[in-house]
DNA sequence: TATCATTGTGGGGATTAGTGGGAATTAGTG
DNA sequence: CACTAATTCCCACTAATCCCCACAATGATA
């Protein structure tokens, strides 16, 4: 289970060095093998560890593609799906199309969300923690009984 | 069981002195590791023993990332989610964006809660409890059913 | 009051992690 | 098959982290 932010840096050659933190784990799991694609309702990235991605590639997959929604997803995702290779020094390849979906310049954020990864430029994910600090403490969120069982 | 405010200091490394009352106790509950992660209604950090923290995690794994409400959720207390592990002398490390949430300066406040921790600055602790204690006894607190039932 | 032990604090120095870029290798293109 | 571009490997540099020891403050003991 990944959780934690580490700020890291896109290089000139395009890659992000996956923190050593996770590099173990990510090993065991699938000898670096990754699948980085879109996120759908943020300008972010997913990475995946290959065998999560293969679980979500079978649910894409039972989709219908006879219902243009259905088929826009797998559209979306399949399509920008990126297999990406943990190198010999711990880094990974950011391909164009998914810098641009993602904005992606120099700075970046790598965040571990349990069984997987989000890649976000730095200003987009500080956006995006004021703007989840400031919707839960003014209370728009809708409490739902999965929220009201959270007890922290 | 934590309970009582240690005052500390956050030193020039950025770490604090775990009291030694607790050392044992976390030792014997998680030899050490921790998870410090953001508290999402006050500027303060929560800091939990990691098995503590992992039953959270399952919780937080359960919600549905299609919702943007839950993400939201998951992406704050995940995202800001550090593991944390109390150092050969009794330290432990605090981040620089968990620093920033609570403002943390020189002198910090530990306050035990039963199975975690919330980690204040000085001052927001001084003004919370001031806060808390007026508002008790000026009655603007709505007395629930399970509040009445405290008797203490 | 002197002595000792324990706890919290500060910081030197070794170690490790992250970054940048040269050079070798591979793949794509005509 | 040669040329160019992209990828991968490798090494060097810098910055952050961790380990360790020393000192100061506190409180207990004689």
């Amino acid at each position: 289970m990944f959780r934690g932010t580490s700020a890291i840096t896109l290089d000139s050659k395009n890659r992000i060095t996956v923190p050593t933190k996770y590099r173990d784990e990510l090993f065991a799991d699938c000898q670096g093998k990754m699948v980085c694609t879109v996120d759908i309702q943020h300008a972010c990235l997913l990475l995946y560890p290959l065998p999560e991605w293969e679980e979500i590639e079978l649910k894409l997959c039972s989709l219908s593609s006879m219902n243009p929604q259905e088929r826009l997803l797998q559209q979306v995702l399949l399509g920008n799906a990126s297999d990406c290779e943990i190198d010999k020094s711990g880094r990974l390849l950011i391909n164009g199309p998914l810098r641009q979906h993602a904005n992606l310049e120099k700075s970046v954020m790598l965040v571990g969300q349990l069984k997987k990864f989000e890649i976000w430029s730095e200003s987009a994910w500080q956006a995006q923690m004021q703007k989840g600090i400031s919707q839960i403490q003014s209370g728009e969120i809708e409490l739902t009984e999965r929220l009201l069982d959270l007890s922290l």
